[in-house]
DNA sequence: GCTAACTGATTGACAGTGTCAACCAAAATA
DNA sequence: TATTTTGGTTGACACTGTCAATCAGTTAGC
């Protein structure tokens, strides 16, 4: 375990951009917790947007992404329309209101990491970024074992 | 949010990581979550060892670590005894059966991390490190505002 | 000593996160 | 057409994280 190992510094890292996140947000009184943050940003960002799809990008299980895009149309952040192309799925938008809300959060999210990133290089921030990466990728091949 | 953004790549690497290790954990037929294997490893590694400081080494609730230390007792891998210094903490020691499965959990975890580290260099570690220390005290910074 | 403030730990309650299994309807394949 | 696959939904459940209240023991001020 040592002081830095590896283990430790990634999960104190992650909890504490979580931590800061939630509460810039809850602060600026935008109560969306943060799964709900990032389906939004993927409703906002992607093009032909489906759950499938937000799923895939946030490697979660499709029951949760369903929930959350739930609790997103409930609080009209966004709006399902039927997809021309598969009569299953539907085409997510983000509604006026939930541009409107990512607007916000975005700019909440470029000050956490303005501050998380103060005293650091460009050069470091995207040195850790893919090294970050690489080591998400060493890890995946999990899934599909040979086949 | 563009493809490597920060936020996304620290979400993913975290994510990658626990998942990977819960899963090695349960194929090797040790049932014990997460938090448990860290407070286990506090317990195991820390000198002194009360809820206390295990609490303020993992930034958790206290109440939390309440829980999975009666957790880790029940399980019987840990110890209370009573602490001479104060009598309202107890100090925390593994019993063998903890050592040993630590030692098991040890040897998971070197795996998950060899491989996730698999083709980066010594320094490429360190540094990732590094930074993900820097990033994480640059955040933690709100909770003593001035005084 | 005696009160007041503080601290370590516990408990209850609750929100949020993550996963598994079963299921349905539409689509793709054979 | 029959079978399999896929997008999505629902139920159930375990795990994570935090807040507030409480209790007992400690410390500080008087």
């Amino acid at each position: 375990m040592q002081r830095p190992s590896l283990s430790h510094a990634l999960q104190q890292v992650a909890h504490a951009y979580r931590g800061h996140m939630s509460q810039t947000i809850r602060e600026a009184d935008l109560p969306l917790p943060g799964t709900q943050v990032r389906a939004l940003k993927a409703v906002c960002y992607m093009e032909g947007c489906t759950a499938q799809r937000i799923a895939q990008r946030m490697r979660r299980d499709k029951a949760q992404i369903t929930r959350v895009l739930n609790d997103l149309l409930e609080s009209g952040l966004i709006l399902k329309a039927c997809n021309p192309a598969d009569k299953r799925s539907q085409l997510l938008h983000p509604t006026p209101a939930g541009e409107a809300m990512m607007q916000r959060i975005q700019t909440l999210e470029q000050q956490t990491l303005a501050r998380m990133t103060r005293d650091l290089t460009q050069e470091e921030v995207e040195h850790f970024i893919r090294i970050a990466w690489h080591m998400t990728q060493n890890l995946e091949g999990d899934l599909p074992p040979d086949n």
